[in-house]
DNA sequence: CTGAAAGCGCTTACAG
DNA sequence: CTGAAAGCGCTTACAG
């Protein structure tokens, strides 16, 4: 049992469980610590005997480099941070996996966490990521004060912020063109004949909310439409609140015929409101949504390509690692109205 | 400019920037370097004056311990690594989630890669894990042979398959109950008159959908019907095959009057086939879907719960690392049948 | 072609 | 209470 015997050893037991070294191969096939080095790393100038020996060595002992001690000595770590919101929401996944693949070309492991859109959980994860020595981070802001990250921007962690902008500080930042997108979503209302439109969305701290709402009230002051205040609700997501203001907006002597939702969440509470109600109400959401096209009507929607932003993001990351970019800067990316049915509705008047 | 200043220093210009040390730390506060660690690690024995003069450098230079150090030297990376199929399915975003609460409740953060259905790709990526020293790996098998991980347990990396087995060695897994899941679902559709039901899944060689198609078999033999080889179709999951699949079961003379679909991707597939079909079909999926309450009818499903089982798997792996757990083990979750329309159609003869 | 020494930034084990 | 030395497992810079 040589698992045994390696146990007995003078203090491999508890580290990395009891894995062999280089320093290990090297005793075995009689050899430098640097030519085992060569040999592992594929680096030129071994020849094929002495290759053959520390090759035979590195199987028997079933060795493994640590790249962890690797890292350390090389400087750099192949491993980036993502901090998003909630790696279970929907619009995160594409946008992880879009910044993985990249990430991935560039030979580098991805670390993400999730925030639960708290600001201190936020900066809790991206310094501990910073203290890991990730050699850049994608950041999707859940709080607006990011000057925690400047020393570590400073000292060379590449960072991109995502889907909303970097609070406080001047940091590359890739965004949908939240502005333009609500906009273009509530001119389709109106062009359907609607003028009474309501729109629902996030808390107004948040900048894409902020911007969506910039574009609905864009829209309508372009069609010549004064925008009543009971039209508009800005809040938390959660299903109760958006049931809620859908209900108020949709009673009363003068209800909405259309409205503009702010996000997927959203969404998809607006839909459940609007299917137990009995008159029929024009909707276009921002953010597509799965199976959007099955639902009767099918889901008109203002789309952003949440895996193009991740890709972005992941490819500015690295363009600056580097070191082939100049300043910060702020990339929009487009948007995309897909018409499915619930958008081309008439007003019900 | 101390920034230009630093970067004339000795060796620090392209090393993580160019950020101070504890050795620096120590310098400049004159100790040494333990009562810098002492300070750092929040350890007891050091005066207040020491204390303050050791925090007051570390504010002035901005230090942030060097975690990836402290793990070389400690020997456990507090890291744990998720390979999966792909981050950007819906199935995987609340496991990948959940995975990631646990190692967060452990003080560990979370590396994740998906493997893109490939088993090269899988090994590629749990080894380079490995090489980083990950302390444990959650596996959701895309090959069939995992005797490439088999050093790396033995070496003491917590392994935990999930979703799937682990192929050609013993290790802990946590799988759903396909097999009866599957079974309750077929069942509830002879329970509602159906007799001609077809079946249509993913390849034959992944564990799941062969556990499916087993409880489907036994739902029918349950039942005394016999089933014919043209309601069955196993394969892969792009539309287009799924499609012809279901077009064929339910065209001729005695075509299928319901449908059990293998997977969510199956699902939506055949919902849109259906959705052209003049014919009422029943239909009730493995998998639960977004939104499929608000599909007409409702979509009835068998669902799993995946953050359960990254729950279940993440907490198996910590309590493996702690050293409390026997040998492997294979741990069943519960499925979920939920009606909500259709599943519970009667048969169009 | 090969290897001994020094070092990456920390912690451990020990001595004062 | 404090710190010098050795070491984690590699790579770098050099010398033979």
């Amino acid at each position: 049992m040589p698992e045994t015997a390696r146990r007995t050893d003078r203090h491999s037991a508890t580290r990395y469980g009891n894995r062999p070294t280089m320093k290990d191969v090297a005793a075995r096939a009689g050899v430098g610590l640097k030519t085992v080095s060569r040999v592992v790393n594929g680096e030129p100038g071994v020849t094929p005997e002495t290759e053959q020996r520390v090759q035979e060595a590195i199987d028997a002992l079933g060795f493994r480099r640590n790249d962890s001690a690797r890292v350390l000595r090389k400087g750099r770590t192949a491993s980036i941070g993502l901090v998003l919101e909630d790696l279970a929401d929907p619009f995160y996944g594409p946008l992880s996996r879009a910044v993985e693949e990249v990430a991935r070309a560039h030979g580098a492991l991805l670390i993400n966490g999730s925030s639960a859109e708290d600001a201190e959980r936020e900066q809790e994860l991206g310094l501990a990521l910073c203290a890991r020595r990730v050699d850049g981070l994608v950041v999707i802001p859940a709080g607006d004060d990011h000057r925690y990250l400047e020393p570590e921007i400073r000292a060379g962690v590449a960072t991109v912020f995502v889907d909303r902008p970097a609070g406080r500080i001047d940091a590359d930042c890739v965004l949908s063109d939240n502005y333009g997108g609500a906009r273009t979503g509530v001119a389709h209302l109106i062009a359907h004949g609607h003028r009474r439109i309501g729109f629902i969305g996030d808390m107004p701290r948040i900048h894409t909310a902020a911007e969506r709402l910039r574009g609905y009230r864009a829209a309508m002051e372009d069609a010549g439409i004064s925008v009543a205040d009971a039209w508009m609700s800005l809040g938390v997501t959660v299903p109760e609140r958006v049931r809620t203001a859908a209900e108020e907006m949709l009673s009363g002597p003068e209800p909405v015929t259309a409205i503009f939702t702010g996000n997927n969440r959203v969404t998809v509470t607006v839909i459940r409101v609007l299917a137990e109600h009995s008159r029929q109400v024009a909707l276009v959401g921002f953010d597509d949504i799965e199976l959007a096209d099955l639902l009767r009507p099918g889901l008109t929607v203002v789309a952003q390509d949440s895996a193009a932003l991740g890709r972005t993001a992941a490819e500015r990351l690295f363009r600056r690692l580097d070191g082939i970019l100049a300043g910060p800067e702020r990339l929009e990316l487009p948007t995309r109205l897909i018409a499915r049915g619930s958008g081309e509705l008439p007003p019900a008047d």
